[in-house]
DNA sequence: CGCTACCAAGCAAGCGCTTGGTTTGTAAAG
DNA sequence: CTTTACAAACCAAGCGCTTGCTTGGTAGCG
């Protein structure tokens, strides 16, 4: 209980209320709704109450803005997979706290954000798609690790890089269906895939 | 082996290879790698061989190709889900056959347009959205009657929704990974995921 | 003759981004 | 308390370019 339900605004580093966060959170809502592309600037600086021209006193391109996003975004979240499984010894444990902790930034409190990494990653440069890459290598190593150690102990007999790509793909598409509102929690979809990675299906 | 590789261009209903048809598989191709919004009339019609102009001589505006390949693409995969379950009265075989029609959709000979109907989706205007929907919802049912059928002879436990929105993912994330030159076959892959449903994981 | 398919040229609108100048917040100097 | 200094934040205007699409006319074929 080191922090309380108290939390300041800034959920990603970054995305404060500072004019720079408040224009990269508008930005990640707009990207997320209409497409990178279908986004102007004058539609971005709008949503934050200025001039289209003076976003570029924050940023030097349209790209840049939805870059930071990502990066942002990737580094938040490999921190929130760090800390959900810090402590837990149990690959299984780990396993439940891996794929709770990715729902929590898919269809949690950085969806916007995460939507926008998974849809609009072509619209980067080369360049940028890069060092995006190497920034998700981290965090996919996180995953690697835990199933690599769940194997050892024999709970898994699955590849675990496939199991890897079919665990992206069920957390991945929830956000396309998920209800924040509706009757089924979080927690509740975090069981529910993980007997589908390792449950006995019977009983 | 009914049919042997020599299979003609005519993949999908209306992609033959009369000029209106390379025009849909031109603008599938160039859809999926650029997305929609970054392809441009000029990019289409230089792929076929035309002037951009001349474009509109087949279709009254560019969201209408978006348009035309996506329902393509709908159709011809409900009939395919409808022949593959064809003559299956096993509700497991059904879901076998589902699941590996669907792979071959979204990984096999229609993958740039089911990449297209996944991430373009909101490129479509409003309307076209709703007929689109109508299409989907079709495919959907074959689904989900297969899943009810499935549920009732006790071989699946878990929720029909939940678990087809599950396999949605599973299938869908595929296309970002899945390797036709690779060791996986689509079969392999096909029990793989079968097994995540309906498996007994132990032995 | 008529129809499909096409070309050549270009228009109006919207795009990302630049430019030169103005406001606003902050803090030390007088 | 006022003045001066300065940088961050912003405005107003618009430039150059690309976009989807239009128009008027033509080649080829049955």
């Amino acid at each position: 209980m080191v922090q309380v339900s108290t939390q300041p605004q800034q959920i990603v580093n970054g995305m404060d209320d500072s004019p720079r966060g408040k224009l990269l959170s508008a930005a990640a809502r707009l990207f997320r709704d209409q497409g990178f592309d279908r986004t102007t600037v004058r539609d971005i600086a709008r949503e934050v109450g200025i001039q289209s021209g003076s976003l570029f006193h924050h940023f030097p391109t349209k790209e840049d803005i939805l870059f930071t996003v990502m990066v942002e975004v990737i580094r938040f979240n490999t921190e929130r997979l760090r800390a959900a499984i810090a402590g837990k010894s149990d690959p299984a444990e780990q396993l439940r706290a891996l794929i709770r902790a990715e729902l929590q930034a898919i269809i949690g409190d950085t969806r916007e954000a995460m939507s926008v990494l998974v849809y609009e990653w072509r619209c980067l440069t080369p360049a940028h798609q890069q060092e995006t890459l190497a920034l998700r290598a981290i965090y996919e190593q996180l995953w690697m690790d835990a199933l690599e150690a769940l194997r050892s102990t024999g709970r898994l007999q699955a590849d675990a890089f496939i199991t890897r790509r079919l665990i992206t793909g069920m957390t991945s598409w929830s956000s396309n269906w998920f209800d924040a509102h509706g009757s089924l929690t979080i927690d509740q979809l975090t069981d529910i895939i993980l007997d589908r990675v390792i449950g006995e299906h019977g009983a």
